[in-house]
DNA sequence: AGCACTTCTTACCATACATCAATGCCGGGA
DNA sequence: TCCCGGCATTGATGTATGGTAAGAAGTGCT
């Protein structure tokens, strides 16, 4: 059933066709109605998600008492607390689902058995940790030093399909600004104030 | 002479005193002089540095042309463009030295030896990589939902010896905030407002 | 000692973004 | 159909932080 987890598993992760079938029956899927659940601040996280249908959301409660988004997760995305798995330490984020989603559930049991399958799994996986360090670096340098205008255009472009999905204070709360301003950075985008930053 | 570097292989990479001994003469150091470069925008991150000696800084320029620190790495903390080396791409990002400083060469070499010493070198590295996907998660939750107090209040925890070796602006860099608003928020802190974030 | 240089601070004003409140729009349920 | 709740927009105003300019303190050089 999970069509883009198995075509993500060739793609991505090296594997033949013989393999995928090999791992058919030990792929767990789940799915998750909408502003269900996959991970509590306090939970220790124990999996991470492959985003067979849907989208989700990791973000955190601030000093305020709002939710900033760290990352969407749509079709063919993984989402996970990295940190919480591997360390094994109660999480600081939420995990759950902007819209009716299908989840793969990736947990050790697949590691170990995908681990057996196919000896490159530990390299593509560390081509996706490298990859995943190369985004947050990104993301805390525009963060630094960009305006909400630049923030916005940016996510635009990385999530063209997202920004049609999600309303647009779950946007703003990715920019790290209220969703009065997102309306104003649009209007003043929209009024062709196209030279100004 | 890299004394800092071998405790560090034995402490943190499960390195015995034999391999370490081994891999001695393999290790490479430099000497880096106050404000000479490592790394710039541009170039192909070939190599990690380990801060022997001294102290580091991993920066961006902005939209503004202002310099935006994306990390600072004091004695024994590794610092690089991972994505850039991974990938073989050109890099964002800048290194420098803080203070004249020594740091030892991680290049692909060093990397292939410490490969066949100890079998241990690539779950540990693995360990890293994780621990660094945790830091910038929570650096980027802090920079798009707390306020500049607070922030410096956490760098404070995270860098107390950094805090007394560097000047204040380029806390202020690390913050996302200018010198001037950086000595209005310690000028606060002073002046007892410490129920205010 | 004198000078240049950098850093930090402060005062004043500007700007980006936040907050609050009102309005209008839509889409779903009874 | 009507109402209701969530969302987006807008205007008025507040606040945090930025920008500029000036001065004071520290450091190093000669």
């Amino acid at each position: 059933m999970p069509d883009n987890f198995k075509a993500y598993l060739k793609n991505n992760w090296g594997l033949t066709s013989t393999e995928v079938e090999q791992l058919t029956e030990c792929i767990k899927t789940q799915s998750v109605q909408k502003d269900e659940f996959l991970l509590r601040q306090g939970e220790v996280c124990k999996m991470t998600f492959f985003v067979e249908q849907g989208l989700l959301r990791f973000y955190a409660l601030n000093e305020n008492g709002k939710s900033d988004i760290l990352q969407f997760a749509p079709e063919n995305w993984l989402v996970s607390d990295r940190g919480s798995v591997y360390f094994n330490e109660p999480s600081h984020y939420f995990i759950d689902a902007v819209e009716n989603s299908t989840v793969v559930l990736i947990d050790s049991d697949f590691i170990d058995r995908i681990s057996e399958v196919s000896p490159l799994f530990r390299k593509y996986n560390e081509r996706l940790l490298h990859n995943h360090i190369r985004h947050l670096n990104k993301r805390v340098s525009l963060l630094l030093g960009a305006s909400a205008k630049t923030r916005y255009l940016d996510f635009i472009k990385l999530h063209p399909e997202v920004l049609l999905r999600v309303p647009q204070w779950m946007v703003a709360s990715y920019l790290g600004i209220t969703p009065e301003s997102l309306s104003r950075v649009r209007r003043d985008l929209a009024t062709q104030n196209f030279g100004k930053k």
